[in-house]
RNA sequence: GGGCUUGUAGCUCAGUGGAUCAGAGCACUUGACUACGGAUCAAGGUGUCGGGGGUUCGAAUCCCUCCAAGCCCGCCA
């Protein structure tokens, strides 16, 4: 069913190739928008204030002129043209109340399923084997799953890949150390955890970087990987292995899907495309390595700017993995829409790639590469966001001290209540609102920007925060236990009357185009600003309208509106990765 | 040197291809519990929208320029 929204945006579009005379016309920027304030009504359009000028029509004129085109038998009352040429509409309410109605039987909430499923490549999370997550993959992680679940909801065929960083140097650099210096780690004869290799690591990086016989070794030791000697193929699995369990604890806390696909996997297409960039005469040999040149990126000392896709040893690097992979997901996978969730400090090199692309006609018409930047995390000093020491955080860490947090506040407002509740139940709830609010406080933001990191502000329970809108979810569950209301064979009849009513009504069915325009552009701070916003005005609502004690036929509307808003809070929320609570 | 991102209320941030855009939350002050959970609601804003130009009937938004912060820029990812 077309929202509101779309139907005065079709009314719009059938009435101004009538004033204009051409049957082809389409607009530029969207016709219709939600009105900027409740008494303008409930959307406007001001394409006639943009339309005019170019026809040199008076505004006000064309804006009469395209009402008197519309359909008399809208579902909105005669449109009022405002000021120096707005149009301005007001929705019917019956057309309000059938169109609640219509959201409470469907499952989606009115969001249809889109008309063509695509095949959609999320890429997202990517830590590095051997080492531990740490903040840095907190945002990519959240946002990429959020993206994931927004596209999969859409119905398109979503395939959430994890590239994470397991082949190269590093590699040959880990075993020579561990082969030398702890050789009873391959052995199983010692208990180790990631915690042990992150150490290793640190220390094999500073033997490379000081032993210049050491990083002989380690070198073969790449090329011998590479090559596949077996010996160092399982080594080199063993510790793939120890650092995806790990990984694992962190994305079973978190929820989050994902098909581990590194690196590794590219490295048969490697040489190939190499080949391919040479043969098509795009890679040229500059000072020992293989590049190839795109206009519009330049060096530092002003020379045009390479992506080297084979290094003067003969080696490949992320460049030449980042094209691979791209042209796999492409040709193998059938993708139409990758999208790469990173930080915003790749977008260069994105760019770069995406151009290399293009040109070597790996992008075909109709496939879209998107780079899907954010920004950085930060302390609450305004700085890159560290332990008290100074040290990378540990996204265990982080998150285990938000679950931390969320139980203590649990704990003392349970107290104060003087509720009983298990030490199981409270737990489950901590871990619940302490993830939630971790990962609302960084969608809420806009993700382009840096945000600050403050445990106390996401975890507040006032404002624009997870449990806010958790607790607004929890009242309608309340009214239902109160009531012995079963909301699922709920059918009502709305009959809106209150102030606060329409207001919450109106909110309600903006939910299709908020998730529409979120498909566009991949913004979830525009969800969580609609969520939020709904919370307030159910909470208006629920103070000024009581629903139990209402007469019929407000109190079966009433229920209704409760219900939906439930509904909605639990789907947006859900599109967020975060889950509803029935008690909090 | 080139490029990207950011700069909006005391604080944290929305709004960014125009008009009906000066907003939210926090904090602070004051009200509302014999109503479904008060983890709520209501009322309270003296902001050069970083500065300066420009385009326009109209600019936080578009263009130019300058300033500040952060990040990226040939063999790491």
């Amino acid at each position: 069913m077309q929202t509101p929204l779309m139907a005065i945006h079709h009314h719009l579009i059938a009435a101004i190739r009538q004033c204009l005379g051409q049957a082809d016309w389409s607009p530029a920027e969207s016709l219709v928008v939600p009105a900027s304030r409740p008494e303008f009504g409930d959307f406007q359009s001001n394409i006639a204030l943009t339309l005019a000028k170019p026809l040199g029509q008076k505004p006000r004129d064309l804006a009469t002129a395209i009402v008197q085109q519309l359909p008399s038998d809208a579902p909105y009352e005669p449109p009022e043209v405002a000021g120096p040429g707005f149009i301005n509409f007001r929705l019917q309410k019956t057309y309000v109340e059938s169109w609640l109605k219509y959201q409470m039987q469907d499952p989606r909430c009115g969001v249809p399923q889109a008309a063509q499923p695509e095949t959609v490549i999320v890429d997202f999370s990517s830590p590095n084997i051997a080492k531990e997550m740490h903040v840095g993959h907190l945002r990519s992680t959240i946002i990429g799953d959020c993206l994931a679940r927004l596209f999969e909801f859409l119905g398109h065929r979503v395939l959430r890949l994890n590239h994470v960083g397991d082949w190269g140097t590093q590699f040959g650099m880990l075993i020579a150390y561990l082969q030398e210096v702890h050789p009873e780690f391959f052995t199983g004869q010692k208990e180790v955890d990631l915690g042990d290799l992150v150490t290793f690591y640190r220390q094999a990086k500073q033997r490379f970087d000081s032993d210049e016989n050491f990083q002989n070794r380690a070198r073969q030791m790449v090329v011998k990987l590479q090559a596949g000697d077996p010996e160092l193929i399982a080594a080199w699995k063993f510790l793939c292995e120890l650092s995806r369990r790990e990984f694992q604890q962190i994305y079973d806390l978190l929820d989050v899907q994902l098909v581990e696909r590194g690196e590794s996997f590219y490295n048969p297409f490697l040489a190939d495309v190499v080949a391919e960039l040479k043969a098509k005469g795009l890679a040229v040999l500059d000072q020992g390595a293989w590049c190839v040149f795109v206009e519009g990126f330049t060096s530092p000392d002003g020379s045009p700017l390479p992506l080297i896709i084979q290094k003067s040893d003969g080696g490949y690097n992320y460049a030449t993995t980042d094209l691979a992979a791209l042209r796999y997901r492409v040709q193998q996978d059938g993708a139409q829409r990758i999208i790469y969730v990173t930080d915003i400090g790749q977008s260069q090199h994105f760019a770069q790639v995406f151009a290399v692309a293009q040109k070597a006609g790996w992008i075909p018409p109709g496939v879209q590469c998107i780079h899907v930047p954010f920004g950085l995390v930060l302390g609450e000093d305004g700085k890159k966001f560290r332990t008290r020491s100074g040290e990378t955080v540990r996204l265990k860490d982080l998150l285990d001290e938000a679950i931390r947090r969320a139980q203590q506040d649990i704990e003392t407002r349970f107290a104060a209540e003087q509720r009983q509740e298990s030490p199981a139940y409270i737990q489950q709830l901590a871990r619940a609102i302490g993830i939630s609010a971790v990962k609302y406080a960084d969608l809420s933001q806009n993700r382009l920007s840096n945000y600050v990191f403050s445990y106390d502000k996401m975890l507040a329970l006032q404002g624009n925060t997870a449990p806010y809108m958790l607790y607004a979810y929890v009242r309608v569950q309340g009214i239902a236990r109160k009531g012995g209301v079963d909301f699922t064979n709920l059918v009502p009849e709305f009959a809106l009357t209150e102030p606060t009513e329409f207001t919450l009504a109106k909110h309600l069915i903006q939910f299709p185009d908020v998730i529409a325009q979120m498909a566009v552009d991949l913004l979830p701070n525009r969800l969580c600003q609609y969520l939020f916003e709904l919370s307030q005005k159910f909470n208006q609502f629920y103070d000024q309208c009581p629903v139990l004690a209402a007469p019929e036929p407000d109190r079966t509307s009433r229920l209704g509106l409760a219900y939906l808003t439930a509904k909605i809070l639990k789907l947006g929320l859900s599109l967020l990765g975060i889950p509803v609570v029935e008690r909090m």
